[in-house]
DNA sequence: AAGTTTACCATACAAATGTATGGTATTTTA
DNA sequence: TAAAATACCATACATTTGTATGGTAAACTT
């Protein structure tokens, strides 16, 4: 049997794992036949007739909604992880996904948070550490105190802010790094978002 | 408007989130009457009125499993932490939940899985602190070097684990704790699962 | 050249689904 | 004590949904 997906069925499983992924429940065939433009269902219907057929989804017959979604591990779906983010010295954040992070296919990642892998140790005080994966709200202000990513010429950095008079500072908690000091007019610094969450998988930790 | 939830109201509200969280996909009417043991779905069918009109739930007409959680943030769900386990030295299980936790969707949470907040700091150097939520499976086979949450007479640790010829090692991170060696024959002993995610949240550490 | 797969369409239908309406009994609130 | 909310039941109905069947056209195997 060929395991190859063409280009539609393609798209149409990516619709599914977006659907799942965003709005947390897999779409009715109606739902993707409007989404593709299809005038009935029974298009849809075929196409996942053929996703099945080559194992890429499994079908719970007569009941709403049930598309399971069977590549890889049938708990986890791949997420981009969209950049590493410098805990210690800054470092590029890349423009496409770089890597990705085992998620559960019933996560439901809000469409304004995204993930990043950290790297360094200039957190460790902070007890976050390199590998860890952050959950970064770019939608909320800063708080003092609050930990931050920020990108400075480029690079990112993933830093605890505070608010002076005429200033940033981005400090690490590790004594080993200084300070970042930014005028507020400087050109090419943005904050990115807050984080607000450390998530950390045991899975590779087995020795 | 009256805004607290009934007995059952807070049970179907339960019932809601679980199928959210572990299946991925909200439940239909008649699978939450099923489960409930109603006998049509005209009775489910009120009480979601009663938890839409209360503000807990938001229903899009017409279309099947539509059922949205608005609980606070939609971001987390908000899931019961079973006790506090020992990084450093054992502390007792409490045999119901002590506390809520508004666990990320993201993080992995299995169905068969539960939360634990840790207390101590024996196991520092696996990045693991006090106060951390640790996501722990009880369905799973320890391997050598894997994390795991383990009862020695009604307390319970959490530590790495090595199995040796006769006996089991429970050892720390942190050196200033001893390993605990237990024979493999002692009758209190259990491992209760294996720690298969960490998580973290920054809400609080602003200043 | 003939067969298969792909990619759509249309129609039809049983079952599932959400919803409306009305009823009974108990508990809670005013 | 009366009114309202709660917690179930039964029946009815229009849509939604998944599915089956059959058709057309293009692309790709063999």
């Amino acid at each position: 049997m060929k395991k190859e997906l063409t280009q539609i069925q393609k798209k149409i499983l990516d619709f599914l794992i977006d659907q799942k992924v965003s709005k947390g429940i897999p779409p009715t065939l109606a739902e993707i036949a409007l989404h593709f433009g299809y005038k009935n269902r029974a298009t849809v219907q075929q196409h996942l007739r053929a996703l099945e057929k080559k194992g890429f989804i499994r079908k719970n017959p007569k009941l709403s909604r049930a598309i399971e979604i069977t590549v890889e591990d049938k708990f986890f779906i791949p997420r981009p992880v969209l950049g590493e983010v410098a805990a210690g010295n800054p470092l590029t954040i890349y423009p496409d996904a770089i890597d990705t992070v085992e998620l559960p296919t019933i996560a439901r990642m809000p469409k304004d948070s995204f993930l990043l892998r950290v790297k360094g140790d200039s957190l460790k005080d902070a007890y976050i550490f390199s590998g860890d994966i952050v959950i970064v709200n770019p939608n909320l202000e800063p708080k003092n105190g609050q930990i931050v990513v920020a990108i400075l010429d480029d690079a990112a950095v993933v830093k605890r802010f505070y608010k002076k008079k005429n200033e940033i500072e981005l400090v690490s908690e590790n004594p080993d790094y200084k300070p970042i000091v930014i005028d507020k007019k400087y050109p090419s610094f943005k904050i990115v978002g807050i984080v607000v969450g450390v998530y950390r998988s045991m899975d590779k930790k087995a020795v």
